[in-house]
DNA sequence: GAGTGGTCTAGACCACGGT
DNA sequence: CCGTGGTCTAGACCACTCA
């Protein structure tokens, strides 16, 4: 099979290779965890010599997109990142280690968006959303308390399950059940003192500080699919960055 | 002039040059600002093919050490984030706009390193340092208290100098007095429940959330510089990050 | 041993910045 | 115009994985 690239011209070769790449990762044409066409193979397609495909691979390896595996071939990655309140929290169980907190639903229902959520999730006013409210828990202890809400339209078949079945991590049910991938996420950090609600769910006192990450997650085509609130103690917050 | 690549044989080649590059920029044999030879220069130098000479450049200017001018050459990057408190905190004077905030030194002493900066600065227990304690300000408003140590051997300098005559940024100050220059910096974010002394200091009811910006400015060599610890108030923090 | 990605070469021509 | 970095080619050989 040969591909004719249709983008503009004008664009360097291994840049519109980069977008074919990418392109097909996001339509699932490649779904998570699949090999990609060998190299050679590449340059057999596209009628490009090996460094100009090794330059568009290494674009999507930089991004994130692709995993590469000497002697094995180059994988569309598996974005893993549900475990990332670990970089903004040190929860660990009581006998030290991280483990996957326990995820308990307390509600679920459908609404037309709040405005906010609307904007986050680049949705019409008034869209139908699932919001989902969700505590986590380790060893019985509640660490964060979570607000999600999800486009109706995408994530309907999260309504025909028992919310008691969702287990402790959302993103592979959201893969499974409804078949949305997400690849990437931004988050936003901010500092408040704790309502009375949260306060009761996280059992802290009145007023007490408490950090909110709000998360828009991603998927490989850059549609937002899931915009989420978390809240956490702020004694339990740490996170380390580097600059340059 | 010919340069033999004094590095293990066994490393790539390109993995060589561009440590070989890195040097000259740590050592400052070429200093910020300047021009590194061009491409074909180095190809000349080093006995290495154009390709091999571009995959070592482009590794430090992912690095954030080189940034590349087409046209006019690679150039060694200045790092400019004196300013990254507003990567943190949404300052802004009252008219709007983002201004470097004044910087005002309270105290400057020389005392034997605490445990906790000499472990940072990575110095033996009991190294004399510099220590400086100072308040940041915009439109005459405390905004950030900030404690800094620095190694008194690379930096004795500063004790010569009228504290008055410090200027609103310090790193230039590094550079242009010490020959000291910052490339790069970790930072670890914690809150917490503000001391009587800082909340008199930035104003702040006593007990008030904070939030704690902990900074190892490191020089090109990766050697640590200077340790700082910055306190602003929590109801200003705002923090964006993007994950894969 | 066959097939994968990793390193490296020695050129060519293009696009951009300054003179 | 010349010199810079940017793109691209068509190979070669090496290192690793797996049957």
């Amino acid at each position: 099979m040969n591909y004719a690239i249709s983008h503009d011209q004008r664009l360097p070769l291994y840049q519109r290779l980069h977008d074919e790449l990418a392109a097909r990762i996001a339509d699932q044409h490649w779904r998570a965890g699949d090999a990609i066409p060998t190299e050679t193979e590449l340059v057999k397609q596209f009628e490009a010599s090996i460094g100009t495909v090794r330059k568009a691979i290494d674009m999507l390896v930089a991004e994130g997109m692709l995993e590469r595996f000497q002697g094995k071939g180059t994988f569309v990655r598996r974005a893993r990142f549900d475990s990332s309140l670990f970089r903004f929290f040190r929860f660990q169980s009581e006998a030290g280690e991280r483990r996957i907190p326990e995820g308990r639903i307390l509600r679920r229902e459908v609404m037309p968006a709040p405005t906010a959520v609307a904007a986050a999730l680049r949705q019409p006013a008034g869209t139908e959303v699932i919001h989902l409210s969700r505590l986590r828990l380790l060893d019985q202890k509640p660490l964060l308390a979570e607000s999600i809400w999800l486009p109706k339209e995408k994530f309907s078949a999260l309504l025909e399950i028992d919310t008691a079945e969702f287990g402790d991590l959302l993103y592979p049910l959201y893969e499974e059940r409804c078949g949305q991938v997400v690849a990437s996420a931004e988050e936003t950090l901010i500092a408040e003192a704790v309502s009375d609600v949260h306060a009761r769910l996280l059992q802290l006192q009145p007023g007490a500080p408490v950090i909110v990450v709000e998360r828009l997650a991603l998927g490989y085509d850059r549609q937002p699919l899931e915009w989420r609130r978390s809240r956490g103690p702020a004694d339990q917050f740490r996170y380390h960055v580097e600059i340059r």
